[in-house]
RNA sequence: GGGCCCGUAGCUCAGCAAGGAUAGAGCGGCGGCCUUCUAAGCCGCAGGUCGGGGGUUCAAGUCCCCCCGGGCCCGCCA
């Protein structure tokens, strides 16, 4: 195969040759690729702290172990390597120029990193879970980021070369759906109008506010319950405004007892309740396609949490569990026996990060418990399946009936205990657990609004969108300069943009603290600003016009250029690391730091019409767009011609 | 009570995995730059006991221990 990575090759054989020199000097191979860091202040250099780590071991100075090491090394053993010295405790290298050269042209092409696998990761065919939120109300910032993140880490998968599957469980088969379900009962005869997520919302909201504020009336003496009852009426109130014949409908009508019914009804197949389930679940789920969909965010295939039930995945991991001997029952409540596993499985201890001794320790105590609840219940004692029970079923589902092996499921943090059960389950049916891995999100956080599904009250994704794309049509339009169409496509575009990066640039396991402020901030480190960075490098290509055939690398000799160059060059390994460590932002960031570079190089250099300059510079910005634009594909932010 | 996570500039966040050469961005503040390949940009200034304290090391924002502050979880909810 062709190198797609030539920085990471020369980093390779670098580390690769010091540690020879090591063996010849009779020590121990230390180095690894990671460890080649870029020399600051310099436009050529990397280097490795060679003598500071053997400096010991070598009984010398920093600077005379490196100079010692530094002398069996020889520069034609090192790809990309001309010249190699001794500085300090470290051994500095000078790149050749052809490193760039190869850069350059490999990002122009799009090519620079794909189809790189890391190390660590040799799987072919994998899964990723995401959003999967539940169809009862329209998607909120929180699902957002689920979705947003998930879908970055599945195309920077397909990017590196998995065979990568994307699915969303719809579950349709747990109390909140059944109570949207019992709400529209109540309603069977209004016609849904507008967006189908957000009016099947209200329904489960006011079905909700049936249940529970029958549940406070009863205790208004009590300050905080009287304040809950008053929270739910302005709720409904809320509503009422929209839709009044709804509340009349329902409110007060449904209760609990009868929601469980139709959920175990439906459970069982029962073909009176099940269109109803299935109108609620498919209808939000429409709206939740339609809104994700202009994200550009897709799924290979939509898992019914009924069908898992019906078509006997639930049983068949039963059965597994049964004869592995970890099931329990207690009536129709079924459980698995995590305290035996615990006391008798190595890998199932390893996944709570317990050693034998402290399962042993914590079971005398009589404190297991407080660490892992024993049993990992499935089914409820009505015989119902809960969430956990199709849970575990939806993984040898994945395992067995697709065949992936490995699972990325993208699920909030506050899941932790509850995925580390599932992966318990999945070793008990015999499989490794690392065929089911938590990619871990934390929430987004609202300030100045306590957002709730229940209620009905949440920043919507379609508001988000909808507020993005506003703000950028009114730039736009002061700009004057674009047709109606193109402000429609580019006002979309963008909002897409501002919005994704939002969600994403974050890490994974940090909260959001959302604010509009900050989503509808377009300058730098934003959505947007990458998207105009990309705009400006195809306004240069615009204008030259012409296909660079043949360019003097070494005329991009400037600090800036060689800081730009060696910027895309590390695109494969911001990849690598985005996969490793399940941190799709870290192509965000680097996207980011990217654009400031070329920003800078923009204003500084002139590129058309620069003479003996022109064409290694335009090079630069065809290697720059290539490698951006391929960033941009992985985030899911749209390309924009013009902006 | 127990477990996990977070704490870096006024605010929002990178950097910690794998210790290394001056701790970086954005927003906000102040001051500049559009007859030029798009100013959604760029340049400059101000702003830091990297939560606190110990320890390991030639070297600690990064590793270890203790403490403080915040979040989440410990349901036959999802």
């Amino acid at each position: 195969m062709l190198d797609m990575d030539p920085v990471g090759s020369l980093k390779k054989s670098f580390a690769t040759a010091v540690n020879e020199a090591l063996r010849g000097v009779g020590l121990e191979p230390i180095f690894k690729p990671f460890h080649v860091s870029r020399v600051p202040k310099t436009t050529d250099m990397l280097g490795l702290p060679v003598g500071f780590k053997l400096a010991k071991k070598l009984g010398l100075r920093p600077d005379e172990a490196s100079r010692k090491v530094a002398e069996s090394l020889k520069v034609e053993d090192i790809l990309y390597a001309e010249e190699i010295k001794p500085v300090g405790g470290y051994i500095n290298l000078k790149v050749s120029e052809s490193l760039f050269k190869d850069v350059l042209s490999l990002a122009s092409s799009g090519n620079l990193g794909r189809g790189v696998k890391p190390d660590s990761l040799k799987l072919n065919f994998v899964m990723v879970e995401h959003t999967s939120v539940n169809p009862v109300h329209p998607l909120h910032v929180g699902g957002g980021r689920n979705a947003v993140i998930g879908d970055s880490y599945s195309r920077i998968l397909r990017f590196s070369g998995y065979n990568v599957t994307v699915h969303y469980l719809v579950n349709d088969c747990n109390l909140q759906v059944a109570l949207a379900a019992a709400g529209r009962i109540k309603a069977r005869n209004l016609k849904p109008k507008g967006k189908l997520d957000h009016w099947f919302g209200l329904i489960y909201a006011l079905a909700n506010a049936s249940v529970e504020m029958k549940e406070l009336e009863s205790k208004l003496d009590d300050k905080e319950a009287r304040r809950e009852y008053e929270d739910w009426l302005e709720a409904v109130n809320r509503i009422r405004e929209k839709e009044p014949e709804m509340v009349d409908l329902i409110l007060g009508k449904v209760s609990l007892e009868e929601t469980a019914e139709l959920l175990k009804r439906y459970q069982r197949g029962d073909e009176e309740v099940k269109p109803i389930f299935r109108e609620v679940a498919e209808s939000v789920m429409e709206g939740f396609l339609q809104t994700l969909g202009r994200m550009g965010i897709r799924y290979d295939s939509l898992d019914w949490e009924s069908e898992l039930i019906w078509r006997g995945w639930t049983e068949k991991a039963l059965k597994k569990l049964e004869e592995s001997g970890y099931l329990g029952r207690e009536g129709k409540a079924i459980y698995v026996d995590l305290r035996k596993a615990l006391l008798e499985r190595d890998d199932v201890r390893k996944i709570f990060g317990l050693s034998e001794e402290q399962v042993k320790e914590l079971v005398e105590e009589g404190s297991l418990d407080q660490v892992v609840p024993q049993k990992f219940y499935l089914t409820r004692s009505d015989g119902t399946w809960l969430y956990t029970g199709t849970d575990v079923a939806y993984s040898l589902y994945k395992i067995e009936g697709v065949g992936v092996e490995r699972c990325y499921n993208v699920i909030a943090t506050e899941q932790t205990l509850e995925q580390k059960q599932v992966r318990a389950s999945v070793a008990l049916m015999g499989y490794s657990a690392d065929k089911i891995v938590h990619l871990a999100y934390e929430m987004v956080n609202l300030v100045g609004m306590r957002m709730s599904g229940r209620k009905a009250r949440y920043v919507t994704l379609d508001d988000l969108l909808d507020e993005a794309k506003a703000k950028v049509k009114e730039i736009l339009s002061n700009r004057g300069e674009f047709s109606e169409e193109e402000v429609e496509e580019i006002s979309e575009k963008v909002a897409v943009g501002a919005v994704r990066y939002a969600l994403v640039s974050v890490s994974p396991i940090k909260v959001i603290q959302f604010s509009w402020d900050r989503v509808l901030d377009f300058e730098s480190n934003s959505g947007p600003f990458i998207q105009y960075s990309y705009t400006r490098a195809l306004g240069i290509l615009r204008k030259a016009s012409k296909e660079v055939v043949k360019y003097d690398v070494s005329l991009l000799s400037s600090e800036l250029e060689r800081e730009l160059m060696f910027k895309i060059g590390e695109f494969p390994e911001v990849v690598r690391g985005a996969i490793e460590f399940m941190r799709p932002d870290l192509v965000s960031q680097y996207a980011n730091e990217l654009c400031m570079l070329f920003n800078r190089f923009y204003e500084r250099y002139k590129v058309v019409g620069s003479g003996e300059y022109e064409p290694a510079r335009l090079a630069l910005v065809k290697a720059f767009k290539g490698v951006l634009g391929v960033s941009m594909d992985l985030l899911g932010i749209p390309r924009v011609e013009k902006m």
